[in-house]
RNA sequence: GCCCAGAUGGCGGAAUGGUAUACGCGCAACACUUAAAAUGUUGUCCCGUUUACGGGAUGAGGGUUCGACUCCCUCUCUGGGCACCA
């Protein structure tokens, strides 16, 4: 056999060269019909490199993009930047290099191996969040939130890396550790801007119920968001030497239902030097009152200090014993019964959710029933519990032990004592949420400055408008210095400026952004980028190419990138920027590919498997059919070395079936191509690429069977295949004595299979395969149903008397024998 | 502890409640070759007779059904997420 030798490497540079000449991948905006956006998500250009788990998602979107634009759509296919952010700077610091070179040099190097794949990007739009034109747009952006009330200053304690040397957001902290380095995280107290993302929180939990997005990733958001729907109750503190004080302790809870099984309460130990402590000593302005008030305040202190200066890890430990003291010299009222209660300060009540104050109910709450243990407190069932009558029941159920209460369902019964209780101003609906407000300043310098200007006359000043982008400022020194203020607060010359409100001396916000930002806006910068600028404002051109149609990447951002991007889309839903409330329409995520030991990749263990390699010996159409034939898309699943050499194998005998064109062909070969086409059609849509390219070696295989193929099948076959193997089926094409671009073609049409007319169907006896028939399709079904019971095969079987027939037409017939 | 996925040959996996193991890898035999590689052909879940056939098997156990990898219940294990959230 003489056989064509495949020169790989030959023809993907070709017939890459061809494209980029051509600009075919070019989107040619202004069509107002049929648009579609597919994205992925962005890369941080790490100095690592590709390794083969990146480009899984790209590909799949390029086959995408692909099929869409032989389908008659416009396409936009973007690629670019994310490359603000601590890992850069790290990268930077550790080799030595600024942070702005190494990025240049990680994007070059990035940029040449997403290239040899042959994607099919539209390079004129690619952007990079580093860049002064973008990240002007992203200051445009936090400006509109400022003003908006949206970004404020707070001194609370955050989380804070030791490592890292800054600040980070709740989301960032994985297991009390730092996201990125893996350090501890500790409490820290330095000022922050944050992002009051909690104003959004019902918008983004609701949103979520029309996304086409996988169910996972929306539990993730629920949980996250954290909605629960309760009510916040007031408690009396009493005290013989505080006559009508009228002090209260206010708690939040979702079990109003159990108030009569409350038999003592517990404040979180900040909650108690900050709230209950200095309202006492508020009592009377000359001297502190509290010693008085407290019998034991030097226990109780000495507790809190001990308390509050725990890492988070700590706090983590939940088989660590329940501690707490007691708050000698008050006592709160149940408002529902007046019995009077103890009232505790633990670390098990968390200050930042609720009120900083819980009503325990040890019958009814696992750690309340712990803690009431160990101290010997009062424990009251007040929940029928049918099945065991074991403490605590955790569930709902009638009501007892609660007077006019008892008999309720626990449902009613919060109501009613809601109610009554609210009546007398004692109680009020509350809704919760878990979600925390976003701290979003950085005490390091790779990011964007935030745009604010401190003047001691008139506070904090916004950049004007027309002053942005507020420049990062070029230095030799940018590491950070740990004293909770970014390394920009050492360049004098940067911070000092004049109010753009009074004209006053005035210092510069030296905080930057966390890495987030730049990415909570680039779907919107691929559309607005015109030459090197942006044109943010155009609103005709979202409204025609928004919500994103299909959005593909690692499912690790699920609360990350794909919450903040999701509320700052819905603040520019409000300011009108943008005309849809949701950012993506369809999320698919795909899924991590690991090294053959199972092991993530990386440098450090020195398992990782290079593109460039594998895209050098056997060819970048052999590699992007490896990355999706390896097994389902969103599953993760380890690498085999193995797998290309099939794919090779493939393309191979794709090569060699060309002198194989005759020019008569058969029935079996056209029906076999139909269904090929059928199924590659349906499975693309359904991003079941493995199965997708497994028909189309079915078809292969039928036909190196059969020997004969037309041309035009021929051309069928390279025309669905393109999309895959973009670079061989050109040259294939164009060897055809084309001369035009297969990419450009329409999808392959398929007929509505003929249907065959002679089948075979299978006989059951019992459900149990015992034989097979031939039968017309136009057979009735008495007729059909004889002939399997005539067959020699099934005869043997029905000895007794058959009970029942089922036949399923054209699929099956089962007999049912005694 | 809670929530969400998942478990099928030696390996990756396939299968609208209707012939389980498609497709690929690996392995074996044969052909071509002085030889090897490459390629091609055939075979390849397990057990028994080795053509035909029969029995068993989709993590374990139960259930629904004429029929279950698929639906329901219980359990085991694996991966991911949350984590004292009242």
């Amino acid at each position: 056999m003489n056989k064509e030798k495949y020169d790989h490497s030959k023809i993907e540079k070709k017939w890459q060269d061809v494209w980029k000449k051509a600009q075919i991948f070019k989107t040619k905006f202004g069509n107002n019909g049929k648009n579609f956006y597919c994205l992925d998500m962005f890369p941080y250009p790490s100095g690592q490199g590709l390794h083969v788990g990146h480009p899984r998602g790209y590909t799949a979107t390029d086959v995408y993009a692909r099929y869409m634009r032989m389908k008659g759509f416009c396409v936009l296919h973007p690629m670019g930047w994310d490359a603000f952010g601590l890992p850069a700077e790290n990268y930077a610091i550790r080799n030595k290099i600024h942070p702005s070179l190494a990025v240049r040099q990680n994007i070059q190097k990035f940029k040449k191996q997403i290239s040899s794949f042959g994607f099919s990007y539209d390079w004129s739009r690619e952007i990079n969040t580093t860049d002064p034109d973008y990240y002007k747009w992203t200051q445009w952006i936090f400006l509109k939130l400022f003003k908006r009330g949206l970004a404020y200053e707070s001194d609370a304690p955050i989380n804070w890396c030791p490592s890292c040397k800054t600040g980070l957001a709740n989301e960032e902290v994985v297991n009390g550790k730092c996201e990125r380095c893996g350090k501890q995280t500790e409490s820290k107290k330095i000022r922050q801007w944050i992002l009051k993302i909690t104003q959004y929180a019902d918008q983004l939990l609701k949103g979520l119920d029309d996304l086409d997005w996988p169910e996972s990733i929306k539990t993730m958001q629920r949980n996250w968001i954290g909605k629960s729907e309760g009510a916040t109750i007031k408690f009396q503190i009493i005290n013989n030497k505080l006559q009508n004080s009228n002090k209260y302790i206010e708690v939040f809870t979702t079990r109003a239902d159990t108030l009569y099984g409350c038999t003592y309460l517990v404040v979180a130990p900040e909650y108690f030097i900050s709230n209950l402590k200095a309202q006492i000593d508020a009592l009377t302005a000359s001297k502190p009152k509290s010693q008085f008030i407290f019998e034991n305040l030097t226990e109780i202190e000495r507790y809190c200090a001990i308390a509050t200066k725990q890492l988070n890890i700590d706090k983590q430990h939940f088989d660590k014993n329940k501690t707490g003291v007691e708050i000698k010299g008050i006592k709160a009222i149940n408002p529902i019964n007046q019995k009077e209660i103890p009232i505790f300060v633990s670390d098990y009540v968390l200050n930042e959710y609720g009120t900083g104050a819980i009503m325990a109910v040890p019958a009814h709450d696992a750690r309340d029933f712990e803690f009431a243990k160990k101290y010997n407190l009062p424990v009251i069932d007040v929940i029928q519990n049918d099945d065991t009558g074991i403490l605590p029941f955790l569930g709902e159920g009638k009501i007892k032990n609660s007077n006019e209460f008892n008999e309720f369902s626990s449902n009613l019964g919060a109501k009613q004592i809601i109610l009554k209780l609210k009546k007398q101003g004692l109680a009020q609906k509350h809704i919760q949420y878990k979600l925390r407000d976003w701290i979003f300043s950085r005490q390091r310098y790779w990011g964007e400055p935030i745009p604010v200007i401190h003047c001691p006359k008139c506070g904090v000043v916004p950049v004007p408008e027309k002053d942005l982008p507020v420049l990062l400022p070029s230095v030799k020194s940018y590491e950070p210095i740990g004293t909770g203020e970014s390394p920009l607060a050492n360049i004098r010359e940067w911070v000092n400026t004049k109010c753009p409100s009074c004209s006053g001396d005035a210092q510069r916000e030296t905080n930057t952004m966390p890495q987030w930002a730049g990415s909570c806006w680039y779907y919107l910068a691929y559309l607005a980028k015109n030459n090197s600028k942006f044109e943010i404002l155009n609103s005709k051109l979202f409204n025609n190419w928004l919500p994103v149609n299909l959005y593909v990447g690692g499912a690790e951002h699920a609360v990350l990138h794909l919450l903040y991007v999701r509320f700052w889309h819905k603040v520019l839903f409000d300011e009108k920027i943008v005309g849809s409330k949701e950012p993506f329409q369809k999320l698919i995520n795909v899924g991590m590919i690991v090294a053959p030991n199972g092991q993530k990749m990386s440098k450090s263990r020195g398992n990782v498997i290079s593109p460039d390699d594998l895209i050098k010996k056997y060819g970048a159409d052999s590699l992007r059919l490896t990355e999706l034939f390896i097994g389902p898309f969103s599953q993760s699943i380890q690498w085999n070395k193995n797998g290309i050499i099939g794919m090779r194998k493939f393309l191979e005998r794709i090569i060699s079936l060309k002198s194989k064109i005759s020019p008569k062909s058969n029935q079996k070969i056209e029906n076999g191509l139909n269904k090929m086409l059928v199924k590659v059609d349906k499975d693309i849509k359904s991003f079941q690429f493995n199965t997708a390219i497994s028909a189309m070696m079915i078809f292969v295989n039928l036909s190196i069977k059969e020997k004969s193929i037309s041309k035009g099948q021929y051309k069928k076959l390279l025309a669905v295949l393109s999309p895959f193997a973009p670079h061989i089926t050109q040259e294939l094409w164009s060897k055809l004595g084309k001369n035009n671009f297969i990419c450009q073609q329409a999808y392959p049409s398929y007929k509505h299979q003929k249907k065959e007319q002679i089948i075979n169907i299978p006989v059951q006896i019992n459900g149990k395969l015992r034989g097979e028939i031939k039968i017309n399709i136009n057979d009735k079904k008495e007729f059909i149903i004889e002939c399997a019971k005539n067959n020699p095969k099934i005869k043997l079987w029905v000895n007794g008397k058959i009970i029942k027939t089922i036949y399923i037409p054209l699929k099956i017939i089962n007999f049912v024998v005694k």
